[in-house]
DNA sequence: AAAGAAAATGAACATTGTTCATTTTTCCAA
DNA sequence: TTGGAAAAATGAACAATGTTCATTTTCTTT
């Protein structure tokens, strides 16, 4: 009894130990690598900046993750868990219409101030591509956001808002609008374009949103 | 007098020749890149494949694009030429506000049936890059195009529309709003996050879009 | 302490953008 | 017509990158 026990004990608490210092280097691999995109992006940063950042090879990065998408995809999910996060506290607002426009706002400050996450959660396809490649065609991070968006739109037209309107195509559109100003500036597509203000663009442009959504 | 004549109109003449001939080239070596990366992708498309589809080798294409940015750039700029024109076509429609919904349709068409041209145009970093490389911060095809909006949004308002929105800001929110369903739907992010009809939320969404401008 | 399992390694390969010395072609003058 | 210079084209070679996998190292259990 006694000899059975004790080595499977040690055994079973080895064996967790190593699912858990697994996990850790994970996910020190991912920090490596966000921390390398942010810094310098995410087409300037290779497998081996990454392994030479954490002193490891280049072999191990690849025994924690079968290739670079799906090292672009973790971050991805990463970025929807600090976004909806940062979303999901404006339930705090109780009025809807508010809450609409305080979610405009936060959405549109992830973007420009973290814009390689932003462009690895809205508009670069490796995240997509790593889905594809795992034959998964949900995008649960995407939807529990488009949720949260459509809950507060929803309540809105019961206040009495968006009379006329359609629920999903108006969510879409005002996603599309946020999305856009971000996408644009991060694109570097304002700058040179003969746009007058154009470091202020994003946030006078949010102000006429305002004014628009005031009268629906 | 005829001694001297006589060869220096055959310089010019070839001198001539010889400058169509590498215009030609270049334009050659351009319409294979074009069409390489709408069958397969500007990711999916390398120098080699261009040089191959056109029996030329590498070095020549190097000998035309001082890099791959370069000919990106020049598609880039194609593109402009291509969508800049059709917007421009719309000015045969005099009242403004009908002006300015029809510019959205064909924005988006465009976008939605030439995907990776309007990638290179609005989303992609490389043409900007080229613009950098060569100290050149100016981007005369998106200045063009922009200005076809503002003048038309700027008409709008001399009919009464857009009352106590700023002309510059209200330009880039519409446009904004325009690349924004583009951008999402071509890079995916349309369909798996769990939005109804996502085969036709752009276009339901380009609906919601024209109600509002209704009553702007 | 030894054997077996698990983890880590980095050399090696394929692909890409890019360069540049060499070759081929074109052109003009004698 | 032809020789040589100018222009154009070439493709071998290089550096960087993602990726694989046979080998080495480390850890675990008995």
């Amino acid at each position: 009894m006694f000899i059975f026990f004790v080595p499977e004990t040690n055994y079973m608490g080895s064996k967790e130990r190593k699912t858990r210092e697994k996990e850790e280097l994970k996910a020190l691999i991912l920090k490596a690598a966000r921390k390398l995109f942010v810094e310098k992006g995410i087409g300037q940063t290779t497998i081996r900046n990454i392994a030479d950042s954490i002193d490891y090879s280049i072999g191990t990065v690849y025994v924690y993750f079968r290739d670079k998408n799906e090292i672009l995809h973790a971050l991805h999910t990463q970025g929807f868990v600090d976004l909806g996060g940062q979303l999901k506290v404006l339930f705090n607002v109780t009025d809807p219409m508010e809450r609409l426009k305080a979610m405009g706002k936060v959405y549109i400050n992830y973007g420009l101030d973290y814009p390689e996450m932003y462009d690895l959660m809205f508009t670069l396809k490796a995240p997509i591509e790593f889905l594809e490649a795992i034959q998964k065609d949900e995008w649960d991070e995407g939807k529990a956001s488009f949720d949260v968006l459509r809950t507060t739109a929803k309540q809105c037209m019961d206040a009495g808002h968006f009379k006329g309107h359609k629920l999903e195509p108006l969510c879409f559109l005002i996603w599309s609008c946020m999305h856009g100003m971000c996408s644009l500036q991060i694109g570097s597509r304002t700058q040179n374009a003969n746009i007058k203000n154009a470091e202020n663009i994003v946030a006078d442009a949010y102000d006429e949103f305002l004014k628009i959504l005031n009268i629906l």
